[in-house]
DNA sequence: GTACCTTTGAAAACGGATCTCAACCAGCCG
DNA sequence: CGGCTGGTTGAGATCCGTTTTCAAAGGTAC
C-alpha cells in the first residue's frame, strides 16, 4: 500500500510544496541543457507523489503502471537527477539496496527499522545532532553528513510475542516499505 | 598496508585475548556440531591478528598468501561463523561492500569516514547513545543494534585544500581500509 | 575397510547498480 | 514544413559483491 500525497489528504501546502518542486527539478534541468521529457515528467510526479522510501525498483514498478514502456534505466537516471537537484535524497537500511526519499523541504532525520516487520520510523534529535557535531569537532573532523540507524523491534511487534527473540546480532532486516512518520 | 595485533606492539593481554577468542570459535564450532579444520583455523588466525575493517575479499587475500588453495567461498562461510559466534561483526561505509571488525571485548563504536582519503575514524560516546535510548523509547521501540556514521573530511585532509570540494551530497566515498582508532 | 557425515572450492546463480549502443526524439534552423 | 544535431531512451549486456550448487575430498565412528 502506498501512500500518496494527494490520496486521502489534500491540502493547499502540499499542492504549493509540489509546484515548487516541480519548478527546481524544472529549473536543474535547464541550467544542466538537458531536456524535458515525457518521461522525466512521469516519474518526477510519481516521485513526488509518493511519500515513502522508494527502491529504484519500487519507483520503476509505479511508473510502469501509467506507461509500461519506461524502462527501469531512465528511471535509474532520473531518480539521480532529482538526486542532483536536491529534491531526492539516498538512504540504506541494511539489506543492500538504495532507498529514496523527499529532501526538499523535508528536514533531515533518522531511522528506526523493525527488524520484524520492516516497518521504519523517522525521527529527530536536536540534541543527539550536537553531540555529533562536538564530537566530529574534537577530532577535527568537517562532517558534510551523516546517518543514524537503529534496528529492533517496533511497538506493535512486540505485541506478537514471537517476533522478540526474532533478530540475531548480525541479521538484516528484510524492509518492506511501510514506513510510519514520526516527530 | 595492514596493521597486525602482534607485528609492532607485542602486549601479554593480546596475547591472552587472542587465546579467549580462538577458545570461543573452538567452543562455537563443536557446540554446532561443527569440525575444527586447517582452512578455519587460518582464516580464524588471520581473522585475528589484523586490527583492521576487511571485506571478505581482503580477509581472502590475505589467507590466499598462506595458503593459496584456500577458496573465497570458504572465507566468507567463515566469516559468517565468526559472527554467529560473536567474534566479528559487520559493519557498512556505504560503498555496498560489507566490512568485517572484531566484535568481541571490542567496545560498540561509530564511525567518521572520510569520502577524501577513505581512512575512518572510531569513536565512542556516552551521551549520544543514552540519547539515543531515549529517543527509542519515546516510540517504544526496543532497540537491538544501532548505527551511526558520519561522512566527512579528514583533519589530514583538510590541509590538501582540493580535497575540501571533493563531495557532492550524494556521493559515497571509495572506502580504503586504512583505519585510525580514537577514543 | 565401510558407511555416513561434513567440508571444501570451482563455478554458477543471483541481485542490484551501472553501462552500451542503436534507435529515437526534442529543439533549432532554414 | 523538413532536415539536422545532439541529448534521451530502453533492452540487454556488464559489473561486482554475495550466496548457492554440486561433486569431490576429508573426517569420524564402527
Amino acid at each position: 500500500m502506498i501512500k500518496s500525497r494527494f490520496g486521502w489528504s489534500w491540502m493547499e501546502t502540499d499542492r504549493y510544496l509540489f509546484e515548487k518542486e516541480r519548478q527546481i527539478f524544472l529549473e536543474h534541468i535547464k541550467l544542466a541543457g538537458l531536456r524535458w521529457t515525457g518521461q522525466r515528467e512521469l516519474i518526477m510526479n510519481t516521485f513526488l507523489i509518493t511519500e515513502e522510501h522508494l527502491t529504484i525498483d519500487d519507483l520503476h514498478r509505479l511508473v510502469h503502471r501509467e506507461d509500461p514502456s519506461v524502462g527501469h534505466t531512465t528511471v535509474y537516471r532520473t531518480l539521480r537527477l532529482l538526486t542532483e537537484a536536491g529534491l531526492a535524497r539516498e538512504v540504506r537500511f541494511g539489506d543492500n539496496k538504495t532507498y529514496f526519499e523527499h529532501h526538499y523541504n523535508h528536514d533531515h532525520h533518522d531511522h528506526m527499522i523493525c527488524t520484524a516487520c520492516g516497518s521504519v520510523i523517522e525521527f529527530f534529535s536536536e540534541a543527539i545532532e550536537s553531540l555529533q557535531d562536538k564530537m566530529a569537532e574534537q577530532f577535527r573532523f568537517v562532517p558534510t553528513h551523516h546517518s543514524l540507524r537503529m534496528w529492533g523491534i517496533c511497538a506493535e511487534c512486540q505485541n506478537k510475542t514471537e517476533a522478540i527473540i526474532t533478530a540475531p546480532p548480525g541479521a538484516q532486516p528484510r524492509v518492506r516499505v511501510k514506513s510510519v512518520v514520526g516527530g
